[in-house]
DNA sequence: TCTACGATCTTT
DNA sequence: AAGATCGTAGAT
């Protein structure tokens, strides 16, 4: 009987929106039984960041990316879609990290069932298809993701290499923040959305 | 109230 | 290339 996985801590978080991104990537997402591996992620930075849902202020929707780093906000998009956040930075600052694709680690028979028995890429590779497989809803919007709960982060797999390019579906965006290399993504996994879409390799 | 429009995915 | 599908935000 191996001790679960220590959660990451608030601190974890709490940094500079796009370093912490960047070191999200191969953590470990674990809901119950599933544990997926994200290999792709986009930074909604603060405060300069015209495509970030806080750009012009506090609303209701956008309240959760002003609280304390470490919590979650899932909100629809499309009208179908639930996306998953990662909330940055201290409280009062409005950044988040968008979890774009993950791999799988544990839970491929949950996984495959709630994706209509995908097994491939198609199962996680996509926001909205992570989601739908990690069973996530507004019910977490909000909440904690380093306090015991239904969904932690925890330390994984760190990547060799990452890549990166601007962030997809954002062309309403002012130019230089539409055109920023602010999505990352592990070098060589599969499951990642949008693979032709990367522009560097790498950037630190 | 009314209207326009998405940090998308699927099917045509 | 376009429909699904609905909450949000900004305008009226």
């Amino acid at each position: 009987m191996t001790a679960p996985p220590q959660p990451l801590a608030p601190e974890a978080f709490a940094g500079e929106c796009l370093a912490v991104a960047r070191r999200l990537l191969g953590c470990h997402l674990v809901r119950g039984e599933v544990v997926v591996r994200i290999t792709e992620v986009e930074a909604y930075r603060w405060p300069d960041d015209s495509a970030n849902h806080c750009f012009r202020g506090r609303t209701p929707r956008n309240a959760p990316m002003f609280g304390p780093p470490g919590t979650a906000y899932v909100y629809r998009c499309y009208g179908v879609h639930q996306m998953l956040n990662l909330v940055t930075q201290p409280a009062g600052e409005g950044a988040a990290v968008l979890i774009r694709a993950a791999e799988p680690v544990a839970g491929h028979g949950i996984i495959a069932s709630r994706r209509g028995g995908r097994t491939g890429p198609d199962s996680l590779a996509g926001p909205g298809r992570l989601a739908a497989a990690l069973a996530i809803d507004g019910a977490l919007n909000g909440r904690s993701v380093c306090a015991p709960g239904e969904l932690q982060v925890c330390a994984g797999r760190p990547p060799e290499r990452v890549r990166c390019g601007p962030r997809v579906g954002i062309d309403y965006a002012e130019p230089a923040h539409r055109d920023a290399p602010w999505r990352l993504a592990v070098t060589d996994s599969a499951w990642v959305s949008h693979p032709a879409r990367f522009t560097h390799e790498e950037q630190r």
